[in-house]
Order: structure tokens, then sequence, then C-alpha cells
DNA sequence: TACTAATTTTGTACTCATTACAATTAAGTT
DNA sequence: AACTTAATTGTAATGAGTACAAAATTAGTA
């Protein structure tokens, strides 16, 4: 996504864009790689050396309320974040390098649930090995 | 689960069955709520008021690492435990009341991971209303 | 039974993600 | 420019979970 593109998705969104949000957003949909607070925060303070770890904290909640972005709770150690409005799919976590894969999300998934609720979200978590850990593991032996 | 039978799962799993783990295991057992490492301490510490909350914490890893209890990651703000050999199953949690409920999983889930990735663990959560959630809040109207 | 080794339990101190909050700075609006 | 609202900051606190080493308990064996 181009800057204008993220620019035009908060304004959408009705938050405003500041430089920090642009560039939480920005690392979030640029490199998808679901990434934790701390390596946003991490992405963002190369660009903007003095930005602190609350305002990542802020502009995440921020993002995650107008639902510009999604929270992942596939990793128990932390919280990640993917964008929101893309194709539904589930997610792999790979336990060796705790790498995060995208996969397909059958449709209807939510008739599984009893009568009386009502589902807002719905998620797939895969776990296991990654093909090249799995590659890793075979020459280890 | 009677005692006897805890102890069994417990000795078939090579866990030595002592009272707290016995506890431990009996709470999560018999009263299916899905509780946090938090909620097994208040259980356990009824009947046994000097257990410690290390204790705690070392038995579910046992358990865990015994594949007698499994852990669920779906609220953010805690780890969860559930019994390990049950019929499959997905959750729902409610986001109003925090209560999370068993559903149905379907068959062959594992086959959307796309080739070279080796699943060991699907889990599948909703979260939403659940019915009582639900009736409360048309009576707020 | 007594001895020894292995395991379990305990308490304390610590880590680390996340939140609370109040002060400061920046951005829009009249 | 003056005013109002929103964004940012830093620090301190919270709370789940972990590390670790000492103490207590259990199991196995002579």
């Amino acid at each position: 996504m181009t800057d204008v593109q993220l620019i035009d998705t908060l304004r959408c969104s009705n938050v405003r864009p500041s430089v920090h949000r642009l560039a939480v957003l920005g690392y979030i949909a640029n490199f998808s790689t679901h990434p934790t607070a701390d390596e946003v925060f991490n992405a963002v303070s190369v660009d903007f050396p003095t930005v602190s770890r609350t305002t990542v904290y802020n502009s995440l909640h921020t993002l995650v309320q107008a639902g510009v972005i999604r929270e992942l709770e596939i990793d128990s150690a932390s919280m990640r974040y993917d964008l929101a409005h893309q194709l539904p799919h589930s997610h792999f976590r790979c336990t060796r390098c705790g790498k995060i894969f995208d996969m397909s999300l059958p449709d209807g998934l939510e008739n599984l649930v009893k009568p009386g609720f009502v589902v807002q979200v719905t998620d797939l978590y895969f776990a296991g090995i990654c093909p090249d850990c799995t590659v890793l593991s075979d020459q280890n032996k």
C-alpha cells in the first residue's frame, strides 16, 4: 500500500492520519509478518527514533477500534496484528521458528455454533512445523 | 471423573498422582469452565489452603507436557486449560461475560493448510455474545 | 526400619507485555 | 492569534508467568 492509500484507509475510518499511525499501519500492511507490538515499535523506531512505546500501543488500539487492523491471539506470549479487511483467512504458526503463515478459510464455519449464540469473530489457528523447519530438522538427522 | 479415574489417567501418562496434581486435574475435568491458572489456584486453595501458586503452574505444565490437558489461547489476558483427550471441539468465548462454551468441530480442517506444512494443533475459536447475555442486553433496551 | 536418591513443593525475586495516568505537544477551528 | 480537541510522551504500576534454589516429601533399596 502506498502512503496515499494508507492515508485514505485511515480517513475512511475516521482516524486522523498522524505520522506515527501511518508508520504503524504501513508496517502491518506492507510487511505482512503479523508483528507483535514490540516488532511494530522497533520498525517504527527506525524512521521515528523518538516514538514512544505507548504511542505504538495507542495507535494499535485505535486502529483495532476503527476496524482497520485485527488482533491475533495465536501467540500466548504477545498479541499479534494483521490487516482487517482482507479476504478471510486462517493462520498457521510454526512452533520452531515462530513465523506466522496465512492459510485459507472455508465459508460458513460460524454455522457450527449452537443456536442462540451471536458470532462476531471466527479464528482458525493451526500450529505445527513449516516447510523450512521441516527441512532443517531432516538435515539434523 | 472419580478420584480413581483421575489417578488412573495420571498413572497412564506417567505422571505421579500427587494430591495437588489430582486437585488441579480434578477441577479442570469436573468443572469444565476452561479455567485460567488463577481460577485453578483459587479452586485448589479451598481444599489445600497452603498450596503455592508455583505448584499450580508446575502441575499445569506437567499435565500439558503429559498430554492430559491442553492450553487454550482463546483469551489474551491469560492462558486457559481444558481436558485433552475429548472429542475434538471448538470454543466460543462470550465477549460480555467471558464464559467459554464448547462447540462442534468438523473433520479435515487441517486439509486447508498448504502442502509442506505439518499440522500439530488445530484450534477454532469463536467470539461473540452468548444467549444469556443477548437476553440481558435485550432487557436493557 | 533406615538410608539414599529422586521428585515435588514452596517462597521469593524476577521478567516482560500491557495499561494507567497526567503532563506536554501538536493540530484544527473560529 | 486564541481556543479547543486530539495525539504523544514518560514514568510508574499491574499482572501473568518464569527462574531458581532451598525445604519437604516420596519412592526404592539395602
